[in-house]
RNA sequence: GACAUGUUAGCUCAGCUGGUUAGAGCAUCGGUUUGUGGUACCGAGGGUCAUGGGUUCGAGCCCCAUACGUGUCCCCA
C-alpha cells in the first residue's frame, strides 16, 4: 500500500485534550444555562435529503452545502446538515403532537463548504449550539434568548461583548420608505458591512449595483444619524411594517430590562441585516467591537415561517445560535485559555509485581472517592514516571514500593514543590486537593 | 469567487551577489543517576529544500507552471 500524507481535510481540525478540555467546559457551560431556562435537548441526523435543505437559505447560502456523492440526480440524494435551525424545524413539522410552546437545545457539528479563515473563527466543520422556542409569537422568548447569551458569555468572562438588536419587519419598512423596492436584499448586505467600512464605500457599492441614487441619499439621512430606536420611529411614521418591528424590538428591550440584562451589552442597531432568507422578526447577532475580525460569538432571530413551509401548521419559532468555535476562538486570541493537559490528579506509580495488588487496591480508592486517578501501566524506571507525570503536568503522584508495603503505607508528592509525606490509605484522599 | 503572500527536519526558522557533504533552537529518544520529575551537560535519530519543468559548468537561492497553506474582502457560527 503506498503511503499517504496524513492531514486533516481542508477547514477541519483535530483536537489534542488541552484543546478538548476547554472546549468540553463551555459546552458544559451553555448546556448547564439551556436547561436552567427550560429547554431540553434534542438531536437530528447528520445528514439530510438534499431537498429538506435547500431553499431556505438563499442562493448564496444554497452553493455551501456540502451535497454528498451518492445517489446523484435522484431523490434520495443527500447532504450534510448547513445548520440546525432548519433539521430541527422539518422535524417539529413531523411531530404535531409536540407539546406548545415547545423548548429545545441542539449541539452538533455542521458542515459548510466555505473557504475556511481560521483567524476569523471560520471553519468548514464547526460546532452550532442552538436553542429554539416554537409556538408563541410573544417577546418574552425572543428577550429571554438575549438573556441566555448574555448569562453564557458572562459566565466565560469573554469581556466587551455587544449583542446587537435589530428586526426584519423595520428593514422592510425602510426598503419600502426609499423606494427600493426588489433591492432590498443588495442594500442590506451593504449596509451590514458599515462597522468595517466607511459609508462612502458602501455608496459606491451600492451605486454599482445600480441602486437609484434617490434611494441611497434617502437611506443615508436614515444610516447617518444613528438613529435611535425613536427618531427611526418618527421617521418611518407613515410605514405600518415598520411600526410594527419597532414595536417588538421596544418590547424585546422592555423584557431585558426586568431580566436584569446590562444595557452595556446590547444595543438596537439599525444595519444589522443577516443574510438567512427565513428570518422574518427579530434578528440578533453578538460581536466582539474590540476585535472586529472574528466574526460573530452567535447569531439568531425569528422565523415564524419555516416550519410551514415543510407544511407543518403555521407554527411561530424564534431561536439563537451560538457558535462554539467562534467563542472557543475568541477566548484563545483574548488570552482567556489557561494551559491544561489532563484532567487526571493523580499517577500511581508502578513498582513491578511485590507491590502490584497494594497499588491497583490504592487506584480503585481513589476512583471510588472520584479522584481521576491513572496507573502507570509498565514497571519502568521511576526517573521515567516522573518525567511522565510532570509532563502532563497531573498535580500528584502515589508511590508504592518495597519499605512503603512493609509500613503499610503510601508516599504522596506534591509535583509543584516536590513536597512528599508518608500517609495510611484512609488520608489519602483528604490530603489530595 | 477576488486580491495579497508564503511553502527548507515533528514545530519555529536561518541559509550572503547561485559554488564542496543544507544548519540552529525547541520537541522526540537515549545516557550522566537501577527509589524521585522540572535544571545542566553529552549523544542519537529525523530533509526528494512543496511538485514538475527551464536557465546554468553548477540551483534551497534565478525563471515558468501546478498544488497546497495563510491573510483580507464577500458571507456566516
Amino acid at each position: 500500500m503506498s503511503k499517504i500524507k496524513p492531514r486533516t481535510f481542508k477547514g477541519a481540525r483535530d483536537f489534542l485534550p488541552e484543546d478538548m478540555l476547554h472546549r468540553e467546559r463551555i459546552l458544559q457551560v451553555m448546556r448547564d444555562i439551556f436547561k436552567k431556562y427550560g429547554f431540553d435537548p434534542v438531536e437530528t441526523p447528520a445528514i439530510e435529503y438534499l431537498d429538506v435543505l435547500t431553499g431556505k437559505y438563499g442562493e448564496e447560502a444554497d452553493r455551501l452545502i456540502y451535497r454528498l456523492n451518492y445517489k446523484n440526480g435522484t431523490k434520495d440524494e443527500a447532504a450534510l446538515h448547513y445548520d440546525l435551525t432548519v433539521p430541527f424545524s422539518r422535524m417539529v413539522a413531523m411531530h404535531p403532537e409536540l407539546n406548545l410552546p415547545f423548548r429545545r437545545y441542539q449541539m452538533q457539528p455542521v458542515w459548510r463548504a466555505d473557504r475556511p479563515q481560521p483567524h476569523q473563527g471560520r471553519f468548514r466543520e464547526f460546532y452550532q449550539c442552538d436553542v429554539d422556542c416554537i409556538g408563541t409569537d410573544s417577546m418574552i422568548v425572543d428577550a429571554e434568548l438575549i438573556a441566555i447569551t448574555h448569562e453564557i458569555l458572562s459566565v466565560l468572562k469573554i469581556p466587551g461583548f455587544l449583542i446587537k438588536i435589530n428586526n426584519r419587519k423595520i428593514l422592510n419598512g425602510i426598503s419600502e420608505y426609499i423606494g427600493a423596492g426588489d433591492q432590498f436584499s443588495d442594500i442590506y448586505t451593504s449596509i451590514d458591512k458599515l462597522d468595517k467600512v466607511t459609508w462612502t464605500e458602501v455608496e459606491a457599492e451600492l451605486k454599482e449595483k445600480k441602486v437609484p441614487s434617490s434611494a441611497i441619499e434617502k437611506l443615508h439621512s436614515l444610516i447617518s444619524k444613528e438613529l435611535t430606536l425613536d427618531a427611526l420611529k418618527n421617521e418611518l411614521k407613515n410605514i405600518e411594517i415598520a411600526q410594527h418591528g419597532i414595536k417588538e424590538v421596544e418590547e424585546v428591550i422592555s423584557y431585558l430590562k426586568i431580566l436584569n440584562v446590562p444595557e452595556s451589552h446590547y444595543k438596537f442597531d439599525v444595519s444589522l441585516a443577516r443574510g438567512l432568507d427565513y428570518y422574518t422578526g427579530t434578528i440578533v447577532e453578538t460581536k466582539l467591537p474590540a476585535y472586529p475580525h472574528i466574526g460573530s460569538l452567535n447569531g439568531g432571530g425569528r422565523y415564524n415561517g419555516l416550519i410551514a413551509s415543510f407544511g407543518g401548521k403555521d407554527t411561530p419559532a424564534v431561536g439563537i445560535s451560538m457558535g462554539l468555535d467562534r467563542i472557543f476562538t475568541a477566548m484563545q486570541q483574548l488570552n482567556l485559555i489557561e494551559e491544561v493537559k489532563t484532567a487526571t490528579k493523580v499517577l500511581v506509580g508502578n513498582f513491578g509485581k511485590e507491590t502490584l495488588e497494594a497499588s491497583l487496591k490504592l487506584v480503585a480508592y481513589l476512583r471510588a472517592n472520584n479522584i481521576n486517578t491513572e496507573f502507570y501501566p509498565e514497571d519502568a524506571k521511576l526517573k521515567k514516571q516522573f518525567s511522565y507525570c510532570d509532563k502532563k503536568n497531573i498535580p500528584y503522584m502515589c508511590i508504592i514500593g518495597e519499605s512503603e508495603l512493609q509500613e503499610n503505607k503510601i508516599s504522596l508528592k506534591k509535583m509543584k514543590d516536590s513536597t512528599q509525606v508518608s500517609l495510611s490509605l484512609e488520608d489519602i484522599a483528604a490530603a489530595i486537593l
